[in-house]
RNA sequence: GCGCCCGUAGCUCAGCUGGAUAGAGCGUCGGCCUCCGGAGCCGAAGGUCAGAGGUUCGAAUCCUCUCGGGCGUGCCA
């Protein structure tokens, strides 16, 4: 197997002749804005830096210094750019073959010693499990999946909210109102409508808050009591809820341990700090001072209540996954409000010189807006006003749709509902990955609901032709069979389809480097979009027998990685829809 | 008040950590199925990259300020 730019690295460092390791660094190949400039491009500004010249100078010295071989065809300068040009054959066999033999970067990377904990999804079981939660989930298990593709052993992490406060208060609600029968009809609703009759109640009668509060203090006691029994009963019974859309989205986890797993864990890391002298009395609540580290607020580690929070279940939390999973990084997949909370995090934990502070990571996304139709304003969901949108019906709604489509477009398609939910679920997942994490997300029905341009079902549908044309062909399943004989030079005019390919392996790197799983979603939107444009040009089962073959391999190639692509941000493959 | 995030085409967003002429989708307009799947393809119109300074060979990208929008700001998570 040939990787072409590593390749190309070599022949480039070696027409540079002698070159120290900074020299070495300067030289960062990248596809260039424009293809027609070349297929990949060096730009000699930080080299011709290092080398005291003059950019367009060390461009022109390159290009003539540089001899085609079998892989690269030419070397060009264009002012401070030198634009190479791969051998169209060389190009499609190494792409093609990469692909076909599952070798890294299109198949999975050999193990490494990497060890990364991803702690998503995280929802308050108390609380329904809403569009809100969608983000966490879809892209914690997005960077699980490209994490593990990369030869990591990924924890992925469910830290469910079943302690603390929100929890008590959903109990005190039960206590108060809970009716069996119609909790067993249907959970999920009937728990968010004690959580809405909750908000109320409290808000008119503040003591509702005291008595949950107290139902805590019961709970944490460690007593077999009347609580604890409720903690149980409503904890499995949410996670039942829970598993639902679980299911539906495809997403698991390696472990499910929630806040009350560190129940017997925080009184530890309390004392831990009481012995560093860092601990210190503040109103009645025992606190961290952060100042040093520019926060203002202090931690709390536990209340005047003698009850702990947050962040003593987090720290527990650190320190348990730093002694059992050895991480190299810790990603915590959590809102962007929640930003503050995590910097006190690592500040409380460099506060006593633990060298786990550096790994703990906030992998922060952005909210999810609602349109006011009174303002015109986009505002955050109000899940207290009782108007949250369950993932369940977003869900439905998209599969309805897409089952529409079908009964119009394909009405023979066998397996109808079972398509329609992979492509509903898929345009929902790949409408949440589609932009970077950070920014707010529009919820808008509209958008949900589209299945046309840069959606998930348009990168469904290029691999669905694809399927097609491999199953109206007689290609040899085997990868051996299909590449044998193969004459690549044919493939010279799905040179833009290769190329774009090419990007899959620096996308996934990245993808993870930056916890930004929309990379992968958008490179899967520029490979489909050469799919549609290239199929449209070139006939492959009416092409001539050798053409057809080496078309039918880049056919076949095309297809695993768009399966691939999309597997990794969480989106099923269909063979038809 | 202070801190952080965001501001790119009518709308929704990309723009690979400073590089070539700022790109897509939706919407609008105009083309394309006797041909492997039209959930598709091709084209057109549409931009003071919020604004003003600065850094340098070069800025949508980095720095400062201003204006908009959002989030957060000890006993919730």
């Amino acid at each position: 197997m040939i990787d072409l730019k590593t390749h190309l690295e070599h022949r480039v460092a070696a027409a540079l002749g002698d070159l120290d390791p900074a020299q070495r660094d300067a030289l960062s190949l990248m596809p260039p804005k424009n293809r027609e400039h070349g297929d990949i491009a060096l730009g000699c500004f930080q080299l011709a830096k290092l080398r005291k010249a003059a950019p367009p100078q060390v461009a022109a010295e390159l290009a003539a210094a540089f001899e085609p071989d079998d892989l690269i065809e030419s070397a060009e300068a264009a002012g401070p750019f030198v634009n190479f040009r791969y051998r169209r054959a060389a190009l499609a066999q190494s792409i093609v073959e990469s692909v076909l033999r599952d070798a890294a970067p299109f198949g999975r990377a050999a193990a490494t010693d990497t060890s990364i904990v991803i702690d998503f999804s995280s929802p308050n079981i108390a609380k329904p499990f809403h569009m809100g939660h969608l983000r966490s989930t879809v892209i914690g298990a997005a960077l699980c999946r490209i994490h593990r593709h990369l030869g990591a052993t990924v924890h992925g992490v469910n830290h469910l909210g079943d302690w603390g406060m929100p929890f008590a208060k959903m109990m005190t609600a039960y206590m108060k109102w809970g009716e069996r029968d119609k909790l067993d009809a249907n959970p999920m609703r009937y728990m968010f409508d004690l959580y809405v009759r909750y908000g109320k109640a409290a808000k008119e009668d503040p003591s509702l808050d005291e008595e949950a509060a107290q139902h805590f203090k019961a709970l944490e006691s460690g007593e077999e009591n009347a609580e604890r029994e409720m903690w149980r009963f409503l904890r499995d019974e949410s996670l039942k809820a829970f598993q639902g859309p679980y299911d539906r989205l495809g997403v698991t986890f390696d472990h499910v341990t929630g806040e009350s797993f560190y129940e017997d864990k925080m009184q530890p890391v309390l004392e831990r700090y009481e012995k560093a002298g860092v601990l210190v009395e503040s109103d009645g609540a025992d606190v961290v001072d952060l100042k040093e580290f520019g926060i203002k607020v202090p931690c709390i580690l536990r209340k005047s209540d003698g009850t702990t929070l947050y962040h003593t279940r987090d720290l527990a939390a650190v320190f348990y996954r730093e002694q059992e999973f050895d991480p190299t990084r810790i990603l915590y997949v959590v809102g962007a409000e929640q930003k503050l909370h995590f910097q006190q995090l690592v500040a409380v934990l460099e506060k006593i010189g633990d060298p786990i502070a550096k790994r703990v990571e906030h992998v922060p996304f952005g909210l999810i807006l609602a349109l006011n139709e009174e303002t015109g304003k986009w505002e955050k969901f109000a899940s207290r006003g009782g108007n949250a949108i369950f993932l369940d019906e977003v869900l439905d709604e998209a599969v309805a749709g897409v089952r529409k489509i079908i009964a119009e477009k394909n009405p023979d398609l066998a397996d109808a509902d079972r398509v329609a939910e992979k492509v509903g679920v898929g345009a929902i997942v790949f409408n949440d990955l589609k932009n970077g994490r950070v920014k707010d997300v529009k919820f808008d029905w509209s958008a949900m609901l589209a299945f046309e341009g840069e959606t998930g079902p348009y990168v469904q549908y290029a691999g669905a032709r694809l399927a097609s044309i491999l199953r109206k062909s007689d290609a040899p399943e085997d990868p051996d069979a299909l590449l044998e004989g193969v004459d690549w030079k044919l493939l010279e005019d799905a040179a833009p389809v290769l190329l774009t390919m090419q990007e899959f392996g620096p996308a996934v790197v990245r993808a993870a480097k930056e916890s930004e799983p929309s990379v992968i979603t958008n490179l899967m939107l520029r490979i489909a979009g050469e799919i549609h444009s290239y199929l449209r040009e070139h006939h492959v089962l009416r092409a001539e027998p050798e053409l057809r073959n080496a078309r039918l391999a880049l056919v076949a190639a095309a297809k695993r990685v768009l399966a691939t692509g999309l597997g990794l941000i969480g989106v099923a493959a269909v063979d038809e829809m």
